[in-house]
DNA sequence: TAATTTACTTGTATTTTGCAAGTAAATATA
DNA sequence: TATATTTACTTGCAAAATACAAGTAAATTA
């Protein structure tokens, strides 16, 4: 999408008609398509915080693809973008608490494609602490992102 | 996607390659888009089977989009299709045990929204239920959907 | 002070999506 | 039996999104 003003950015988005009230839409309509939840995933277990991070994941993002999404989910306060105060001239990417209770669903996400993909990479410690006591695996890397 | 010959759209798939083995990667390139799973919503939570029906949903989708994400979900074997038994001229659309297994991953989208989005249709009771007893919430819809 | 790093923006080609219209087979109606 | 209708699509084209390459500006490092 081309910001003529940035500050309208956000007025812009509200006019953008969502496609129903439906919880799925509208949750599709912020992270329903094939990058977003690539840069979330590198965040939530990857400890991922700069653009060049993100950049550089082996799936390969384009890099005005990586800009555009950073900015929709900074718009979505999923994310939020700060002066990294020691270097000022990084910003630094962290998850928000909305961001942090995508949580969930990644993992469910995780343990299908560990179900039915039989060539995922998916860790199998992970999945099997999923499996065994998933509130404890959701609790443990709550804490580790919260720092 | 132009299928020039349907026998070999197989291996067309088998060769489009994933972007990496990341199990939520791979995930994507099933349903990382905008209307795969607004599909699968209305297979899994409104009952609905015939072609028809998905296009007359709210988000209205179009006819052609619809027409390819039937055909890659059928491809993925996260739905079937079958002739309708009892009208001829009819197809019958029906999640298979992979498209159901996406259950849980839906109910914490619909939580997330639930929680974050002011303006969200999420139903209150199945809200309350996902929050009180998630495994019986889940249980009871899979029955439901067995049949 | 110059080179490098970082986080982008811009331009363009390709791909995907959205919309309208058309079609073919099966079914329902007259 | 002939005609209309329903169903599940396909086709064509315009618009939007994506991918790729190149360029840029501010801050930092050498």
């Amino acid at each position: 999408m081309q910001v003529i003003c940035p500050k309208f950015y956000f007025c812009m988005m509200a006019l953008k008609k969502r496609r129903s009230d439906c919880p799925i839409s509208t949750a599709l309509d912020v992270f329903g398509d094939k990058w977003t939840l690539l840069i979330i995933r590198d965040m939530m277990f990857k400890g991922k915080r700069y653009y060049g991070e993100f950049l550089n994941g082996e799936e390969k993002i384009a890099t005005n693809i990586l800009a555009d999404r950073l900015m929709s989910l900074e718009q979505a306060e999923i994310i939020h973008k700060n002066v990294d105060p020691s270097h000022g001239a990084k910003f630094i990417y962290k998850l928000s608490p909305k961001g942090i209770d995508l949580l969930p669903m990644l993992v469910e996400v995780i343990l299908w494609s560990a179900k039915y993909d039989r060539k995922t990479a998916a860790d199998a410690l992970f999945v099997e602490q999923a499996l065994k006591d998933k509130d404890k695996l959701l609790k443990d890397i709550r804490n580790g992102l919260q720092r």
